[in-house]
Formats: structure tokens, C-alpha cells, sequence
DNA sequence: AATTTATATAACGATATTGTTATATAATAA
DNA sequence: TTATTATATAACAATATCGTTATATAAATT
């Protein structure tokens, strides 16, 4: 029940829905994929990212000088993901980050 | 997308969670009922349960002067409890309510 | 070594949420 | 009609959260 509650406040912020929607699109994103595709400053997205890292939604691999985020695999996660299927079509289009 | 985002709101809060699941194992409550078996205020669980009606989660109906409240069929919802079935299992004993 | 780039963090104001206490409303019972 | 009971709401302080701006850190490039 606490980790519903803890995720299920992941959960409860627009950006962060939308950072782990195209996160499962995508599989793996920088922090600057993750701004320049949802148009969000860098802080906000830094922010949100160790939310959903501190509530291990999210893991972590450093390549250079980027972070490369991904999502754990997590039952409660999935549940929730099939909920958006179609909004994960709406998504902006990959923004990627070209000098990686 | 924002659907999830309004019933993540309701899930993110112990209480409410706790409220929730207790109306599953026990379909139809009453106000009191809640009170007294979660050991939580009148007013405080009164506000939970409006934020619970506002989001669509949760339907109520009159009866004499009690309103019973009991949850709303819901793809979400349902995946939601899925998560939670073994809590509810460990919820207090229903205090029900004599009266009525 | 100095600069640039990617990411994290701190500080801030604005707003939202929690739980409490007090009060209002509305149905029933006396 | 008055009192009681069930529920809702308002007002409040305490705390949390959001998005911003400014700054820190750390890797890579020059």
C-alpha cells in the first residue's frame, strides 16, 4: 500500500506522466532528450527525474557526460502504462540528442 | 492521460488509499462507518471522500440521513486494487454502523 | 589549464494539500 | 418544534510541491 501510494505520486504530476510515458517509448533518455522533447527547462526535469528515481521507478547508467535514464521493470508501472497506451502516441516527436 | 494523473491525485494520499480499499472489501459504507473503522475524523474523511467524488472514483446515494458512498467500476481502479490485494486482506475489522 | 557541455542542487515565491477545530445543513427522533 | 444524528464545509496552521533562477559539479573538448 505505501509503494502504491509512493508511486502512485509519481504519478500525480502531468510532466512526470509525460518524462515516463516517452521513457517507455523510448527506452533510454538523456536529461536533454527529455527537455528538448517536452519542452521543459532542465531544473524541473532534473527534479522530477530524482523523484522518480528516489521512488525507484527510474534507473540510471552514466555514458560520458550524460546520464542515461531508463524505467525499471515494476509491475504497478505496467498496470499504469497500459492505462496511457494511446496518449503515448500523442507524444512529441523524438527530440534527440545529436552530440551523443 | 490526465484521467490517470486526477485518480493518481486520489491514490497518492495513505488515507484515501486506505478508504478505498476498505469500500472494495466492503462495497457499500457510510461516512461513519469509514470514521470508526479507520479511526479517522468525520471532517477529514468527509473532504477525502469529495475529492474522491470529484475524480469520478467513488458514487454515493441517500439513505435516511446516512449517504453511502461505494466505488465506481473503473479500468484504472481496477488495476489499482490488483496492486493492493494482499492490504486489504490486513485492514482493520469493519465497524459497522448500528444505526441504520 | 581554461572553456564548454550535461546534469544536479539550492533557494525562492506561489500554490496545493493535510489534519484540525468550529460551524452549517439536513434528515430523523423525541 | 426542539434535540439529536450524519454529513458537509469553512477557516486555519503546518507542510509539501511546482516551476523558476542561480549556482555547483563533473566530464569532455579546446
Amino acid at each position: 500500500m505505501k509503494k502504491l501510494v509512493i508511486f502512485a505520486k509519481v504519478f500525480s504530476d502531468i510532466n512526470r506522466v509525460k518524462i515516463i510515458a516517452l521513457m517507455h517509448r523510448e527506452k533510454e533518455l538523456c536529461v536533454c532528450e527529455i527537455c528538448d522533447t517536452l519542452q521543459l527547462s532542465q531544473a524541473l526535469v532534473s527534479r522530477h527525474l530524482r523523484q522518480m528515481r528516489d521512488a525507484k521507478l527510474v534507473k540510471t547508467k552514466q555514458s560520458g557526460k550524460w546520464i542515461i535514464y531508463s524505467l525499471c521493470e515494476n509491475e504497478i508501472l505496467r498496470c499504469f502504462l497500459n492505462t496511457i497506451q494511446e496518449d503515448i502516441d500523442k507524444l512529441p516527436e523524438m527530440i534527440s540528442c545529436t552530440a551523443r
